[in-house]
DNA sequence: AAAGTTGTAACAATGTCTGTTTCAACTTTC
DNA sequence: GAAAGTTGAAACAGACATTGTTACAACTTT
């Protein structure tokens, strides 16, 4: 399985919102233009953004804008913005191990730990990266073009 | 998204093949009971950890064993061995960003590296375990149950 | 030859993701 | 105050992946 393109969305969305949002409004109808994401998915993902305290979005008038500074947001923040499975976990398990079977009643608690330590690292690589670091990288880029 | 169940579920089935196998044959029905998953699906994860050399399996007279050392098995193997999304990795990307936008040409070049260290992190953390500690861990309980 | 097992294909049931349509609520502008 | 453009949200459809189920050929042992 694979974690949804959701992710990879948002991280798009906020970095044209700082890099457009200067000289220009930004609304979902420019976002979609640019990420080739429909409109109303790329409203849902503001709305996700927007109740983790990430962006702003005005109803109305219209437009979008970064509610934190941008070396405070993490891709781990965004991560988990737009995620939908907290309370599982990343790791699915298999979901009627047999109590009569003495591997069966113990395996939980012999891979939980490893499965969220497992599930720990990648979030914690996450949280290197902040939106000031892909704003900076994607200008560079373009500046070179 | 969620890592497929068949991850928890090879883990599960290892283990017993390890633990029961010296007393008895371990067939996919035995497993079956044991995981509480289809009997048919056992024998489809027993055929992928077989292809990635992990099990040995006998057709006929029936029952697996371990086709390595234990402490030669480690959760990253079993987790690739089950593994369908070898090909595209961890994340999924939003698949028509905008040529014509500078963000949306250059969105990749920025972002694929460090999904790459991300999903390497959780790889990394998962070559750390091997199945000797899990069947260790296991028998532990067991015997202090 | 009989019984039990694996390997595999085909299909169904379920759930998730993404897109689409639709419309009420809101803000700005004229 | 009306018009135009936008957000927020609900309802539904299509595509796809996962898991379970059925069925059966191939194989091994007794």
């Amino acid at each position: 399985m694979q974690i949804t393109s959701k992710f990879t969305a948002a991280v798009h969305i906020l970095t044209c919102i700082e890099i457009f949002g200067g000289e220009m409004r930004v609304t979902s109808d420019f976002l979609s233009g640019s990420t080739g994401v429909n409109a109303v998915i790329v409203r849902n993902v503001l709305g996700q953004l927007r109740e983790a305290g990430i962006v702003e979005t005005r109803q109305g008038s219209g437009g979008a804008n970064l509610a934190k500074a941008l070396d405070e947001i993490t891709l781990y923040d965004i991560y988990k913005a737009v995620d939908c499975t907290d309370d599982t976990g990343l790791f699915r398990f298999h979901e009627n191990p047999n109590a009569k079977c003495p591997v069966g009643r113990n395996i939980h608690k012999v891979m939980d730990s490893r499965l969220e330590a497992a599930q720990a690292a990648l979030e914690n690589d996450l949280k290197r990266t902040t939106l000031a670091k892909i704003v900076a990288d994607t200008k560079k880029i373009i500046e070179d073009e």
